[in-house]
DNA sequence: GTGAATCTTGGGAGCGCTCCCATTTTGCGG
DNA sequence: CCGCAAAATGGGAGCGCTCCCAAGATTCAC
């Protein structure tokens, strides 16, 4: 290994082999038209006796293309990113770029730093677009998402920002589900634990809430907020029991929280959904483990990258898709 | 974004601009001697003023070096991904590139097609070097790392390959101090259970177990085998329970199996750590949250990713590392 | 058999940068 | 004021590939 830097054939080599030009060689290696089906094969017979593979630096400075596109994550990413919900966006993402053949930047723009070499990337033509992802208001990579000349695809639409394309989650549609459910359930005392407010996704949930609450004549109560952990869903619960005891149900914004509102009400003594019902937000593993299993709503993670992903694709390739908002469901557990 | 399809300006713009040549430009841009003050000052206001951004594509073809290098992550992505762990290791390894200066890309290896891909990325020198993660016995990405021309840095040393650079965190001393604890406090009849038996680390903490017990003069008991997944924690320690009624330890190789077994426990009606003890291993979250809190094997994941980067830029830039193997803590909780 | 239309073919000019090297300029001790 | 070493300078040859284009080879209808 990186010993012998026996140098890579080149495309030249691989011609003077076949006995044919540089320009044919080329051609048979894209199969591009006009080639004769001798040369095309002579070609073929060269690069495998040569173990020839093509220089995608040579090719990305003449094509202009690079291959490759950027996802970015803003944000703290100790913080964030150590979400299961980034790596399902990852696979999902990653499928999708290994039908383009492209492959994938990863960007964690936290510092000021990574955000300038985030810059340079797409400035200089590093990636061929990007996929932008945990944008908050006023975050400073949204002025290197304006400035880019390179194709830009939000993950979830940044508050405050008209994205120009994004994929996004019907997030306010899941959060009236899941609380219209809880209604339904007979519970008339519903509170909410939000998450950190400068996210979209965060207000569109809370919005969701206050709809389906105020539909159903009820009064919405305020919010207690938290940071999206659990141990903060734990605090949030204990909070908001002190404001309201004779609360009936809670809808906490990820399921994080909730599972720290299980904790919370478990230690207060009250039953779940015997006096409270839980119900949480994006339907990961922990939902399923908490005790008692959460009722939550499920978001299609997978699909969320994979769209962003085939968007980007079409983008880089010229084609002008549509935004799109992915639809949300309620999976009913033992929490409610 | 993506209109006006406006060229970047070019360093011989730059150099015209600032009225000198294209080699004091280059020169003053990379801030090399042989420079005097005026020109690279003209150099420098030039670039400001054009607002030029160097193309690192064509950088790459002419020093042969790409910026950029990749971290592999081998076997089904969609499962194994989803584990915190990866997310922990790219935030470390992110760091260490981000001061040299390298951008990450990231691969996942699971289908035939992705580790195609990988081999050209590789060969074609799409990189200039790649850490592989969760490189399993017999993995076909071992092939790829044996060809690689470019620099190879393992994370965790894969089963039946002699690993030429690698990072690993000392797994068998982390396993043989949880089982010591057990023993140390009173229990005599520990089990084990085991993660997928064809990944090195999975074998280690088996051997650490396996020490620990001899060395106290007992008898170690045949493990159980889960997939590092809660429900199979859960399915082998019922499965465990059944061999052996008596058993009043258990370590389990990671802390999603530890968790398993507490709902197995509870299942079982045997209280923790009363009638059984459990250890775990990794210290994620989950073993926080769990309940009890789970006593566990606490193991440096952002350093293992931090330090593979650090190793694979000395790599890069020719120096001649040595493998490094992390140390592990246990960390006490309430289940033992 | 002939001219037009269509294919093939390879030469060559880039893509934008680095770096070697021959040439010129500068600095300085004697 | 001269000679020589050291610094500065810009020309030019790549890095390995794509792609335009002019020239040559084929085809085919009439």
């Amino acid at each position: 290994m990186t010993d012998v830097p026996r140098r890579q054939p080149t495309l030249d080599e691989v011609a003077e082999r076949a006995g044919v030009s540089r320009s044919a060689a080329s051609r048979a290696l894209n199969n591009a038209p006009h080639v004769s089906a001798e040369k095309r094969a002579a070609v073929q017979r060269a690069i495998r006796e040569l173990d020839y593979v093509p220089n995608t630096t040579a090719r990305s400075l003449a094509t202009r293309q690079r291959g490759a596109v950027a996802l970015v994550i803003s944000g703290e990413a100790p913080s964030i990113f150590a979400d299961p919900f980034f790596a399902k966006v990852i696979v999902g993402a990653s499928a999708a770029l290994e039908e383009a053949d492209l492959h994938l930047m990863l960007c964690l723009a936290a510092s000021d730093r990574s955000r300038r070499r985030l810059a340079e990337l797409l400035r200089a033509r590093g990636v061929d677009g990007a996929m932008l992802m945990a944008v908050r208001e006023n975050d400073p990579v949204l002025q290197i998402a304006r400035e880019s000349e390179v194709p830009v695809v939000f993950g979830g639409r940044p508050p405050g920002f008209e994205a120009p394309w994004y994929v996004d989650v019907d997030n306010a549609g899941g959060a009236r589900q899941a609380v219209e459910h809880l209604l339904a359930r007979g519970r008339r005392r519903v509170g909410m634990i939000c998450g950190l407010p400068d996210t979209e996704a965060s207000r569109a949930r809370h919005r969701g809430y206050r709809e389906a609450v105020i539909l159903a004549g009820l009064q919405p109560l305020p919010p207690e907020y938290g940071d999206f952990t659990e141990p903060s869903g734990t605090a949030a619960l204990a909070a908001l029991l002190t404001r309201h005891p004779d609360m009936d149900g809670v809808f906490a914004a990820n399921d994080n929280m909730a599972a720290g509102a299980l904790r919370a009400l478990r230690g207060a003594g009250r039953t779940v959904p015997g006096d409270v019902a839980v119900v949480g937000f994006d339907d990961l593993d922990i939902a399923q483990i908490a005790e008692p299993p959460l009722t939550t709503v499920h978001q299609p993670i997978h699909a969320l990258g994979n769209e962003m992903a085939r968007m980007l694709v079409g983008l880089v390739a010229g084609a002008e898709p549509n935004s799109l908002i992915l639809p949300t469901h309620l999976v009913t557990r033992s929490s409610t």
